[in-house]
DNA sequence: TAGATTGTTAATCGATTAACAATC
DNA sequence: TAGATTGTTAATCGATTAACAATC
């Protein structure tokens, strides 16, 4: 009986895994391609609002500077149909486009950590339909309490236990300071939250099933500098 | 001789151009490593704190969630050589990533738009060490200018243009309405300004030699949106 | 010395771009 | 019909991952 050295073994279960998690993966749109859909979004719906019925891939490929297969390829997750020489229908693409990103319902969410970026989300999102809406603020520090931001209570943290059980929200966002992020995020985990926006600068461990989007602001700020320098030299 | 048609112009121009580009942009760092080594720095100044004097690849890699041979290839661009069996020095690698990334020097910045988000970005820089500092704010409404927030001055629209001959700031942070952020944007240009970090919907028309850094939170919030609804079927 | 880790070079993987037939 | 545009399939490009020699 041959014995697997253990080095073996481990590579053996990442193959496996990857196999596993693939396969749930297959199917599921790209994130570049995500990334892409909202500026798509916005761009026809300028566009319809300026009376126009349909609109060429290449058109739009013009206008946000992208090739024209890709906005083809970028559109075709959607399930809209163009006509060759004409192009898609601006209302039905808008339509799917909202659909398929979530954008058309709200999506009920809880905040956590009233500072400054916090603070900045909740006012913010009232004027752009991000399909995320936040119902409820906490935080622990005593000032903040009680406060209305953007329309939007800040409660004390510990009312997080009791009224997840009440309300069935999926969605939390994360803006507290990075040194009680992963604590927290557990604590969000266990009140049934499935998906983390997360903005700390944390590296959040969670079970596999739950959907963290990482977003530091240090990242894009990173790439510019760094442009920057490079345009100068 | 042989005449080119129109199409095999406009093909081989685009080629031409697309050597050129690359040729300058030879021996760039990739944007997904510019987008991962704040992370990299995060974490290794709290591991540095902490007492740590070296620190191997794979031990990074565990912490951050990543491939070491990627960790090895993502620290190769500062330039630091760690010793096999050793790892990284932790003071020599944070020195030189904050180098790198233009941490490490105030890059200051003029902000347009004083919104909830422009707001937001003005006091959430004070805490964090983005390496940009907006050193003022301007706006057209007679109800911000004159404002102090997160320590900055929100000025009227038009002093831009006298502040920018004085001072000699080259980053713009853009978070005005979608609307006006072309004309803005131009603006800006005129003024001296040579990278732009946009976080409006707007996809800017500007001279090449312009960095334009967008940053649009509905882009995170459909991969976000769109995971979680893949995950429930 | 033995073995873990670096650093480089090659293989793989996935996204973008190109090519082209189908079609309105 | 002619020709522009879609939509699919193939080629290219670049980033990630794997392999392995060098080295402390």
């Amino acid at each position: 009986m041959y014995i697997f050295e253990m080095n073996d073994r481990i590579k053996i279960r990442k193959k496996t895994m990857n196999a596993t998690r693939k396969n749930s993966l297959k199917n599921q749109v790209s994130e570049p391609t995500l990334k892409r859909l909202p500026g798509y979004l916005f761009f026809l719906e300028k566009v319809r609002e300026e009376g126009l019925i349909n609109i060429s891939a290449p058109t739009i490929g013009n206008a946000l500077k992208c090739d024209p297969t890709q906005v083809v390829k970028d559109l075709s997750v959607t399930g809209i149909k163009g006509k060759p020489r004409v192009g898609y229908n601006t209302y039905e693409l808008c339509h799917a486009l909202e659909e398929f990103l979530g954008f058309n319902h709200v999506n009920e969410a809880f905040l956590v950590g009233a500072g400054n970026l916090g603070n900045a989300l909740m006012s913010y999102q009232e004027h752009q339909t991000l399909g995320i809406k936040v119902i409820a603020a906490f935080d622990v520090s005593k000032e903040k309490i009680g406060q209305h931001i953007g329309g939007i209570h800040v409660l004390e943290y510990n009312k997080l236990f009791h009224l997840s059980n009440r309300l069935e929200v999926k969605i939390a966002i994360l803006t507290t300071p990075n040194e009680v992020a992963q604590e927290v995020a557990e604590d969000l985990v266990n009140c049934g939250i499935k998906a983390i926006w997360n903005f700390t600068l944390t590296n959040l461990n969670l079970p596999d099933n739950i959907i963290v989007q990482n977003t530091s602001m240090s990242s894009f700020a990173a790439v510019l500098l760094r442009r920057l320098n490079d345009s100068e030299s």
